[in-house]
DNA sequence: GTACTAAGAGGATCTTAGCAG
DNA sequence: CTGCTAAGATCCTCTTAGTAC
């Protein structure tokens, strides 16, 4: 089982999320904590797929996108479905790990 | 629910899926289609967590430790463990993507 | 409004050459 | 052998300034 290309499986998923929360590539960025000036560029790069964001401004894109960061890398299907149902139950150890700052997307 | 830092998550998970599949941080690298003279220094660098690899060559460390990408990037154990747990079971749809190179990590 | 692109500035990683256990 | 680190060269991303629908 050889895997996909995983650039053009984030492209994809990265899309298929934005337009399941009924945002623009803007509107996406600026809710993931980027400038609104720089926000339709930046998230228009990473859909089609010309830049790759670093993890911390891939996961505020999931968190943004209401999706778990894992399912934008999810190169099966049916896996990416599973990962987008998963529902974190009772999350009883809450091993609190402090949120980094990424490159240069400031989050606030 | 706010996102772990999904940089830590990502030293944790690959440093387990590396040794469960027990491989030391070269052999990993070399399997991952590094050069051997690099594979030592790049996979410790992604282990400390100091570089981020990109998402190729984040495919070929989980493909050569036979873990999914996404299990990478999982925050909830429970999740990470259901991703790690899914078979790709009869993919009818062989949506085949080319597979493409990273930066610098010649495949072979 | 929306999606998308080019180019220079700046900052990231990669390779090499090492150290310690 | 193993894990790990510093520094310069190299290469990618980010911002700005735009076009087109």
């Amino acid at each position: 089982m050889r895997p996909l290309d995983p650039k053009a499986i984030f492209c994809r998923r990265l899309r298929e999320a934005r337009l399941a929360a009924g945002l623009s590539q803007k509107q996406l960025g600026i809710k993931a904590g980027l400038d609104p000036f720089v926000a339709s560029p930046r998230v228009n790069r990473y859909e089609v797929g010309v830049h790759e964001p670093d993890m911390g401004m891939a996961a505020r894109l999931a968190y943004a996108a209401s999706v778990p960061l894992a399912y934008f890398y999810a190169d099966d299907d049916r896996l990416a479905q599973v990962i987008k149902d998963f529902k974190s139950s009772g999350s009883k150890l809450s091993r609190k790990v402090t949120v980094a700052s990424s490159r240069k997307g400031k989050a606030d």
